[in-house]
Order: structure tokens, then sequence, then C-alpha cells
DNA sequence: TATTGTTATACTCTATAACTATA
DNA sequence: TATAGTTATAGAGTATAACAATA
């Protein structure tokens, strides 16, 4: 029921203040996580390697079944995975201690310190993300955001992305 | 299959205050988008769909080259999208006025009612997604990525997810 | 018999490039 | 010759189910 829209106004294409957080929750969300994924293949890694180098520093020793169950991920996902940082010297297949089916992940020095530059790039990616908001604004906006991933049962650390079950579309997003 | 993985401190997995706003941010809105791709399901609409009948009611005649435009996709993903819109009745592909190799694309009353209820569930996904915060928090956090989404220069209303080229890992995010 | 890691297969989604009909 | 819409093909990524070794 709107037919006057002169085209002159590329910015007016769509009414701006609509959408409401929840979208705009979602749009700087995927734009963030693409970002975050351009700076990541500088060393050539994607994402989901960082994820998997974050969590075996933080719980060393997990099997592949327990790091599959950490990220709602399918163990046969994580085959390939592993095998890229295993062959890049970033972790290692250790023999478990009781099981001998199972093998204990551990990082490697290289892996330590490739984390430890993710950690810069992380750093610099929101820096340049949030440029828009001072320091105050930004702790702000993580405390309001860690209150709805608290809410929502959201495990800390661990991204959506790797959901088995309850796909959404993987790039049909709007 | 969940077998609970022995762990009896999940929570503590992984230490939580860090990770930042960013990943915080991706983190909470790859769960948004997930949220409401579910809810869109009941109407057995993917979000894309609805993002194209939003587009199209605030401009109306839109020829299939020009929303790939807007929306930052590819013609030929548009047309199985188009297709299955214009075969439930949503929108229609009316001629152009002037030139006969485009068409002009319009939405249907029962396509403006089908996005009315679509506006009633995303109001409803957005209430319950951020329950944990209260309305003056809701508008708060809305401000707070507004600006971050102007400073980052997104489109207002377009979900990044179209993205032709730096195309991010469909489902490796972390 | 159940479970760990792995592999094989089928399926989905996407990009690329052809194709047609107009311009 | 160039462009709008469409279709065809090939590639990437995933889930599912099978598999061998071990429990």
């Amino acid at each position: 029921m709107k037919p006057s829209q002169g085209d002159k106004d590329c910015d007016r294409a769509v009414p701006k203040g609509r959408g409401g957080g929840a979208f705009l929750l979602a749009q700087v969300g995927a734009h963030a996580a693409s970002k975050f994924a351009e700076r990541l293949a500088e060393l050539d890694l994607v994402p989901a390697h960082a994820g998997i180098l974050r969590i075996l520093a933080a719980r060393p020793a997990l099997t592949q079944q327990a790091l599959a169950a950490t990220l709602g991920a399918l163990p046969s996902r994580l085959v390939a995975l592993i095998d890229e940082l295993e062959s890049r010297g970033l972790l290692e297949r250790r023999p478990h201690e009781s099981d001998r089916r199972s093998y204990a992940l551990h990082l490697t020095e290289a892996g330590k310190s490739s984390l430890q530059t993710i950690g810069r790039i992380a750093r610099e990616h929101q820096q340049i993300l949030l440029a828009a908001l001072s320091q105050e604004e930004q702790q702000q906006l993580a405390a309001l955001l860690q209150r709805v991933a608290d809410q929502q049962g959201l495990t800390p650390q661990v991204h959506p992305g790797y959901a088995s079950a309850e796909r959404a579309a993987p790039s049909s997003k709007l």
C-alpha cells in the first residue's frame, strides 16, 4: 500500500528503523562471523579449526567423541578437520591411556602458539568491528549479549554453526 | 543421542568470560537466525523467502536483476526462490512495461498477508530471544547494534547470507 | 553386543557458464 | 553486441550409514 517511493535515495529503499533487534542481531552477527573468517583465512584456517584449538586448550586429552559432543557436531565431521590440524603440526592424536579405540587430543607447542596468534587476530577483528562504539559501550553491548546468551542456554565459546540437527539454511538466511 | 559426557561441570568446560563481544555477537546472531528459521518453517518458508517478500513490499515492480543486486545474490539463485513464491501465489511476475526480457515482481494480496504473518512471527521470535532484557535494555541493545551496522556499511534489512563472493564457510563457523 | 574412529555414499546447496529471447 | 531470465553442470559440504578395531 505504499506506491509512492522515489528511487533516487537508495538508502531509503527499505524502511530503516524496522526489523527489530533480533534481525539486527542476526545481520551484524553474520557480518562478524564473515569478517572473522576472512581474517582467519590469512592463517589458512577456517573458524571450525580455531574453535577446536580453543576447546582443546581448555580441555586437553579430549577424545574425538567428547569433542564432538561438546561442539554438538557429528564425529565424522571432525575427522577431516582434525586431520588437517594434525598434518600442520598444531595438534596430535596421542594414544588414550586406558582405551585403545580412542585418541587423546593434545595441542602441540605450535598449536598453542597458533592459538595465541588467533587471539591477536580476534582482538583486532573486534576492534575494527566495534569501532563505532566507545570502550564503555562495547562492554555494555557485551554484557547485554552475555545475558541473552545465558538465558537462551548457549554454551560458552561454542558457536551454533556446529549443530547437527535443527539446521538452519546454510546461506539462505535473511 | 546425547549420552551426556563424563564431565559433571559442563558449564566450566571453557573459560567463560573470554571470547569478547565479537564472538558473542556471532554466537547470539547465529542462534537468532536459527531460531527465526525454525519459526518460519511453520509457514513452509525459508529466511530467504521472507527477505524477498520484505524487499518487494518496499520496492514493488523490481526486476529479478535489481532484486539480485539489492540482495547481493546471484540472479540464478533467485529463480527457484521466486518460482516457489509464485507457485504459492505470494507474488507474481508481471510483464515489464518497456522491456519484454524482464519481469516486474509484485506481491499479491496473499503475499502481503503472508508478510504480515511473518512480521507477527518475527515479533514473537524477538520477544522470546530477548526475554532476558527489559524493554529499555532491548532498545539500548538495538541502538548499539544499529550504530555498528551503520559504521560497518551494512545495508538495512539485507542479511549478509546472500553475498556471492567472500563467502564464509556455510556451517563451519565458530 | 556396544563403542571409537573412519570411510563411503547420497543428498543439498551453490557458483559457473551456457542458452533463449529480447534489446 | 549486450542483457534478462533460465537451465545445466560441476563442485563443495554435510548427514547417514556402514566398516574395522577394540571394549
